[in-house]
Order: structure tokens, then sequence, then C-alpha cells
DNA sequence: CGCAGGTTTGAGCACCCTCAACGAATGTGG
DNA sequence: CCACATTCGTTGAGGGTGCTCAAACCTGCG
């Protein structure tokens, strides 16, 4: 219940925040083939064959890699309307999961890759700046910076509606942020001692000193 | 003299690695434009108008981000036949500068810019891929890890050509790593103790137990 | 109500950073 | 060509942030 109100949220706001990346045409031209996914659901994993991108139509999701020891770096989520799948590769490099009921649209990218690339350069550049973005985050912020960053990240990716909804667990946020969910825990724990934010819930934060909390994310 | 020298083993490094980014027709077209830079210039910064394309023509160069407080984080260097500039915004995010004496060809992206996409689409994959890896770096690695990681990495830019030449100083290898010069020269130094490398130089490293540089990096 | 998974909190420790001094390398002016 | 200055790199000592290990605490759910 509490998840389907999170979806609803996500998507109210991608109706504003996402109107480049849902305008591609391949995607809007068939919304009937969308597939509902439950939590925790594995979309691609590395090694499989790829050829597809995917656009979250509600819901959210997770892309990562593994070390061979078993740690995981979360390189991006995806919140709704947004596309996600890019490779260079003939074969996944990473993986992708569901973090809660998600809803995908797949394109297929066959030899109309070409016609297409027009449209899909911007959204390849975007996600390269995001994930640019984070590596300053996670080489040179301490924790409390990088769950700064990270609120304010998901805030404004939701349409800065409060409080914000977090479709992930505290795992998740740790293996995207290059800590350990103690550290995370600790960190919010000091942002809500110090009345920066609010927590209703476990997985949802309300931001109460936006101007504190943006000079801690630098 | 010595960086003579590097700079005709990257040429001959990427003569063979980089076809397809020297395949992109605009740059062929005009070798006679390219431009001849002293080390430590200023190619673009952060605030500039952008809408160029960059091709390291031989030498090499650092793309980075400050915080506001002077933190840097490199997010890429760039060697001879790698192309690099891509942004999403009218005005650029990043500052790139050389590291020492380069030469730079570029391209101008004007309304052109649809044609090319799908030239252009499989080099931003390419950047958006290798910064995804070096988010795993960053993330989940060790000091250790990072510099054995990191060596492997140049060295295979570099045709695995033995000795490495490194292009930058340790502060920007450990700004690029999310280290201290401190941490990256003890590394280097535990690295030689141990046999792994050698280091004729100070900016040149001879990897001699490929094997365990690969196990240390994951 | 009791269990299981996720989260929080605490204590101790390890790794890396900070600060400092020393050594090496490069460049400059005498 | 040498003396000097300057920058860069290395090494050491000490301290702090975040990790590890452990236990307690929620919270949802059967």
């Amino acid at each position: 219940m509490a998840q389907v109100h999170a979806s609803q949220a996500f998507q109210a706001a991608s109706a504003l925040r996402h109107a480049s990346e849902a305008s591609v045409t391949a995607f809007c031209g068939s919304p009937a083939s969308v597939q509902f996914l439950p939590p925790e659901t594995e979309i691609f994993a590395q090694g499989e064959c790829c050829g597809k991108l995917y656009r979250v139509e509600f819901g959210a999701v997770r892309v990562y890699r593994l070390l061979s020891d078993g740690r995981r770096q979360i390189s991006a989520f995806h919140l709704t309307g947004e596309i996600f799948g890019f490779e260079t590769d003939t074969v996944h490099q990473f993986f992708a999961e569901t973090l809660c009921s998600t809803g995908i649209s797949t394109l297929r990218l066959t030899s109309a890759r070409n016609d297409m690339a027009s449209e899909l350069l911007p959204l390849a550049l975007k996600s390269l700046v995001r994930t640019q973005q984070h590596l300053l985050v996670l080489g040179r912020q301490n924790a409390l910076e990088r769950i700064a960053a990270f609120l304010l990240d998901m805030s404004e990716r939701q349409g800065d509606l409060q409080p914000i909804e977090l479709p992930m667990s505290r795992i998740d946020m740790a293996d995207y942020l290059g800590l350990t969910i103690e550290t995370v825990s600790r960190a919010l724990s000091r942002l809500k001692k110090s009345g920066v934010i609010l927590m209703p819930s476990l997985r949802s934060v309300e931001i109460v000193k936006l101007q504190t909390l943006q000079s801690m994310a630098g």
C-alpha cells in the first residue's frame, strides 16, 4: 500500500521533469507493452545478451556491478520516466533489478539504432553527466555529504514533493553511496537529531532545513 | 625529451586501440587543424559556452570538477586517439586541461549534431561505461586496489607496452582515484617493494607480476 | 503473539588522511 | 657549471572517519 503511494508520487513527478525522455517515439507508440514486475525482480544480468533499452513507467530500478568477492556498487537508480540499459558491448556488463513493484516498457535496438541515435544521444549524455557527478560524490565527499547529496537528488527527481519516498533499502543506499548500512543509518540519525530532516517512516524523509542540507552537499 | 618519447608511445598504442574513435569522419577530414598546446593549458572551463568535441592527437588531458572548497575530482584522463567534451548543457560543467605537450583537434557541433549522432553515440557510451567502471573503483575498492586498477588501465590504453609512461603527477592520480598524494605514493612503494612493479623513473612504471596486479585489482 | 528481516546503536579497530620533515628532481640566476 | 630555490615525491607519526563485529530495537507479517 505504501508502495502504491510512492509509485504515484513518482509518476506525478516524472510528468513534470522527464518530458524529454518520455518523448522518444518508439516508447510512446506502444504503451500496451508495459511489463509489470514484482519487487526484487531481475531485468537483465551481467553476461546476458543485450540489445534493448528500458523505460521505467512506474516504480524504481537499480543498476549495479559486482566485484568477485561480492562487493557491490550500484551505479544508478532509475525512477519513473527514466531510461536505462545503455551499453557498448553485445553482452551486459551490469545487473538491473526492480526495487519495488515496477512497470517497464522496452525498446528493441536492432538495425534501427542508427536512425534513433539522434534521439538516444541526449539520453546517453544525461546518464553520463549524472554518473560523472556521482564520481565527485564518491571520490571527494564524506558520509554526511553523500547522504545530503543523495537526499537532495532524490527530492529533485520526485519533483520536490515532500516527504521524499525512498524506494530502496539502507543496503541499496549504502551500495550506491560507497558506504556501509551502519554509516548510512548513523548519518541519517545525525540529520534527524540536528533537525535537518524528519523521518515519519523508515522509507520516507522530509527535508526541514533545505539550505542547511544544500550547504552540506557542497 | 622524455615527453616526446611518451607521446610517441601513446600514438603507437592508439593506432591499434582507438580505431573506432579515429574513424569519426569530421575529425579525419581536417588533420591540418590540430592545435599544439603546452603542458598545464586550459582547453575549456566550467561555465564556458560549449559546442565542440575534442580529439587528443598526442599527449594527454584531464577533465575534472571542483567542490566549492577546492576539492577536485578528475573524472577522466584522455590519451591519444580519445575523444572528449560531451556535455548536455549549453555551458560546460567541467574543466579540461592538458597534462603535457598535447595536440588537440576540434569538431564543431552545430546543427549538424543530429547527422552525426549515430557516430557519436558509440563514443558517448564508451565514456559512460568507463565512468561507471570508475564508480566501482571509487565506491568499493581500497587504496591498493585503486592503484592496481589504475596501472592496469593505463597499461592497456597504451597497448600494453612496457614500461607505462604516466603523463600525470601524483596529485592528478590522487584526484582521479579519490585519494591523497601520500596514499598514492605509499601504495606505489608497497607495489615496488613487493616486486610487483618497477619504477625506473618517477613517471614510468613497469609491471613485473601482471597476474598479481590483476588479482589485486579484482 | 512470535518470528524474521531490516534498522539502529555501540565499542573497538583499520585504513586513510593530516601534518610534518626529509629527499629527489628540475629550473634559474649568478 | 655550480649554488640555490622551488616544486614534486617519499616517508614517518599521530589522529579521525568510517568499517567490523555485536547486540538491541523496531516493524511488518504469518
